[in-house]
DNA sequence: CCTTCAGGTTAACGCTCGCTAACCCGCCTG
DNA sequence: CAGGCGGGTTAGCGAGCGTTAACCTGAAGG
């Protein structure tokens, strides 16, 4: 929509970046309005000739990266539909476009599921409809896959290899990570194992996952 | 220390448990005094005679789990190594011990890995070491059972797992979770076919990869 | 050359919030 | 019955922080 197409990091995108950094930092309260100004090399209030306020900025990252999570993952069911790729090729697209987020915008996606509650009604709502469609489409593509799963355990699932994949962010500070390829397919390997795993059919790692009648709420 | 053993809810408790929930809701920064005391009936600075200040009730809060989620998993290590229990039962018994604490203090969990930063030098390093030690019991648990993984791999592989398991907390807001006993039971096998995928070996939907009879306690 | 304007600056205001001070009261205990 | 004392109360201080106001400046444009 109103989104510049870009040519050179302006201003703007200076301070969302380095506002993004701090915030996932420290936390969007433990955080002041003079350190952001600080860190793009003005002091404090030069910020509101680009910004409504210190909301805006994380208004804007918030909603920014819920639509290009869901951009992202839209696209490549697209096409994956487009190709006749299997389900399974379908779902690996969608895990390696989560982690390629992970991995390049950490304080995104650190952001992202810990200060939503911070947002005014009306961008907190369009956020979370975002993430609810993103949601979906690896419901869908999961289920496309393992159909013995019900809606709510499809969910959980998901839910919970996004909270797998998204903490790559935590441990960088403590211990390093491998390169960025090795990380990338271990953590490909892990999601990919937890969801074979969710029918309650699949021991460990079943191969072939029967139908199982115990399913339901 | 001066802590008392302890026998009903006492005062203490109630103000911790409740600023645990706040401080998991609306983080550290965005609770006030004010409002911890009035979660427990009584109002603003009586809280003084209980707690030198707010951060000291974030210290207790995270030293406490830290120690508790760490002293749980040792003992479980110890008495399955008493118990002559395979490294699998082993692994079974750590992967629901954290599931326990996943699903009964939520708040705790979520305050864990979200406002550690905000403690004082000396606790943090207190907590640090514990956490640490609670990621080595892991990392030996998961290694016995997969010694092709090296030591950075299960690390990065214990700490995702670890991600998966404490996402539930964030899902209880929007979507319901089904009954206990069937979620801790779909949340082990997620973390135990993510563990099994970790070895670079082992395919995506892990055709291969020993079935494990892995029934919970 | 004068104007405009984007993009800064510093000063200062007002509010929130953690914490202290001062006071109070019911309940044991000697 | 006196007197601690544990556990409250309200008033208020002081610092920090988001935001606004007022002012400045250098570069484009007619």
């Amino acid at each position: 929509m109103s989104s510049q197409p870009v040519s050179a990091p302006t201003r703007r995108e200076q301070i969302l970046r380095e506002a993004a950094r701090l915030f996932a930092e420290r936390g969007f309260h433990g955080v002041g309005v003079d350190e952001i100004g600080a860190a793009v090399g003005i002091s404090g209030p030069g910020l509101y000739r680009h910004f409504a306020g210190k909301d805006a900025m994380l208004a804007e990252l918030l909603v920014g990266i819920s639509e290009r999570l869901h951009d992202g993952g839209r696209t490549r069911m697209e096409e994956a539909a487009a190709a006749g790729l299997s389900p399974e090729a379908a779902l690996d697209a969608l895990i390696d476009g989560h982690i390629d987020f992970a991995l390049d915008d950490r304080p995104l996606i650190t952001l992202h599921d810990r200060e939503l509650d911070r947002l005014r009604e009306s961008d907190r709502k369009q956020v979370r409809k975002l993430q609810r469609q993103y949601v979906e489409l690896w419901v869908g593509a999961v289920q496309a896959i393992y159909p013995e799963l019900t809606q709510l355990e499809a969910r959980v699932a998901v839910h919970t290899v996004f909270g797998l994949l998204n903490s790559t962010p935590h441990l960088s500070g403590s211990s390093a990570l491998p390169d960025r390829e090795t990380t990338a397919a271990l953590l490909h390997r892990l999601a990919r194992g937890a969801l074979s795993a969710a029918p309650a059919g699949a021991a460990g790692a079943g191969a072939r996952a029967k139908p199982q009648g115990s399913v339901r709420t």
